[in-house]
DNA sequence: AAATCTGTTGTTACCGCTATCAAAAACCGC
DNA sequence: GCGGTTTTTGATAGCGGTAACAACAGATTT
């Protein structure tokens, strides 16, 4: 930039102005400045101009685990909403940890990233005091949590659990089995099934611990579970999975036992893949806003940062899901 | 770490060497300065050191599209293996466009990134020029270009559709149809069929432009495509589906149609997706190694970056399919 | 015992930019 | 054409660290 002035003949402000606030500048000024930056390949150094000003432009994302496809739908409604206004992702993930969450958080903010975006809403209360001590502004968007960090940007996983048990029970299934994903560390689970067992409660149907199962993530943990759960108990009628795509498994699993979906029994999936819509029967699912979370998340992140909107602090943001019935139930 | 320094009663660069260069520094004086550090939360700010040392750890992605699950385990390679010597990830992604691609790679030369990583293997000139200015390490690993960068991390996609091209050959397909996704600035789509192009060469069949196809992402262009190829030209006998899940959304229209596969159309996919092997008839693919592109990516970047190691500049790391037979061919 | 070496700590000058305020130039009405 | 205002430009002091070298003590050599 010193370099830039010289050759421009002026001084290493009006190359500054010339660069940021173009406004601030006379327009001859300007294309003497730009000309020369041009010429020279000149690339401002970023970082000296967030130390600087004590700005960045750069927002840190942690997720639970990266390689979940789930996420990607938010992380691009994050980032393209980020990236119009010149912000920067840093993406790490906590690997369901809280206290691998906490050293990314340190981390983060150690970098000065102007916000951050956590998709646990689970913390250490280190972590916890670590932001609040930092004020920067910070979305958790994966669940509702009861005693949120600052912002909330998210649809609640209990509502939707138990819409879709409601659902269930309204069509006359009367045993209904729940799979999820293991729920240590993960309240999105949690909730789901406390949401599952509100809405039992609600239809007067009577909770059987043999049909509510815990497993991993994948297809080969659905099929897995269907054939565990009718085998063990024949009398139900439903089978509610709660997580990932355990869904798909289970209907494949059915489709190899023939068993008839949703004659034998009926299934129900969480969130709305593709491919739920193709499988023959096609499966009943819950629509979540994943890419609206990403947006909404980035744009109130913006609010707080750019426009300094601390009215917006604590803002909870619930936003809704979409029950899709189709041939499954 | 000035506050630090005068309650410790120790000079600015004491603590600044307990932190970083421990040895240096005697226990007791060491000592001294963690306790400070902890007492009052002082978190180092690392976009000073970044500047003041010129050296940063943080690494650029740039994807053509975030929500592909295709990347999500390059992702993971490359975020395990970067974060254990300490160095963040940044992504940001393209939209397939060179254009874009270059404003991403300005931007990150900007923030001083220590090393890109670009999954595209077409770039502008002025990107190609700005990169190799900047003299900072670069991977590609798409695909393995003609004219690398730099360094290179990735599998052939020429050789992968050669190969399950000459299988399908091989087994006694004689009428083979291919799909992939649009090759407009997607060369890893161009190389698939250059591919499938040199296996037909080689088993002595006349390339038909009726039964090579381009389509979008998604399960529905899969199926549209299967529909279209076996309705147009009947005497089709195999689909090689080398893009996205395109086969399974294939697979679904057979079953839909009641097409048997293979003994109507034999079907053969690219990417290994868990799904493959659960449908029925399972679909044969190409195991292509996305986590181990990510970690080696890492590595190579990693060595580059902290031992300087110059002479993998211009490595060429092409890492091996693997061609999975399964029922559907 | 003087000379040299080694290890620890401190001093100072930046890294490349922005904030802040001062100076200069341009504009204004009267 | 003059004081007053506004706009444009410049000088300077940091932002919070690190590099490089100086200073000093204690250990080792000769």
């Amino acid at each position: 930039m010193r370099d830039v002035a010289v050759r421009a003949g002026v001084s290493i402000m009006t190359v500054s102005r010339a660069l940021n606030e173009p406004g601030k500048v006379s327009p001859e000024m300007r294309e003497k400045v730009l000309r020369v930056v041009r010429e020279i390949g000149y690339l401002p150094n970023h970082l000296a101009g967030s130390l600087s000003s004590s700005r960045s432009t750069t927002i840190g994302l942690i997720v639970p685990s990266i390689d979940n496809s789930i996420y990607t739908q938010t992380v691009k409604g994050l980032s393209e909403v980020l990236k119009r206004s010149g912000f920067q992702l840093m993406i790490a993930e906590s690997g369901y940890d809280p206290n691998e969450e906490e050293e990314l958080i340190t981390i983060f903010l150690s970098q000065r990233v102007s916000g951050l975006v956590l998709h646990s809403t689970e913390h250490t209360p280190q972590a916890a005091e670590k932001i609040r001590k930092s004020g920067i502004p910070v979305v958790e968007n994966g669940n509702i949590p009861a005693e949120p960090l600052d912002m909330v940007v998210s649809f609640s996983n209990h509502d939707a659990a138990y819409a879709m048990t409601m659902h269930l029970g309204r069509l006359g299934y009367r045993k209904i089995a729940f799979a999820s994903l293991y729920s240590v560390h993960n309240d999105r689970s949690k909730d789901r099934l406390e949401g599952y067992h509100a809405a039992l409660g609600q239809l007067g149907l009577e909770p059987d611990p043999r049909i509510v199962l815990e497993t991993e993530r994948g297809l080969a943990s659905g099929a897995e579970v269907m054939a565990r759960v009718v085998q063990s108990v024949p009398e139900v009628d439903a089978l509610f999975c709660a997580g990932d795509v355990l869904a798909v498994g289970a209907l494949f699993e059915c489709q190899k036992r023939g068993w008839d979906v949703p004659g034998r029994i009926a299934l129900a999936s969480f969130d709305d893949v593709d491919l739920l819509r193709h499988v023959s029967p096609s499966v009943s699912t819950l629509r979540l806003p994943r890419y609206d979370i990403g947006e909404r998340t980035a744009r109130i992140l913006l609010s707080r940062i750019i426009d300094g909107a601390e009215h917006l602090r604590g803002s909870v943001i619930d936003l809704k899901f979409e029950l899709i019935q189709r041939e499954s139930t």
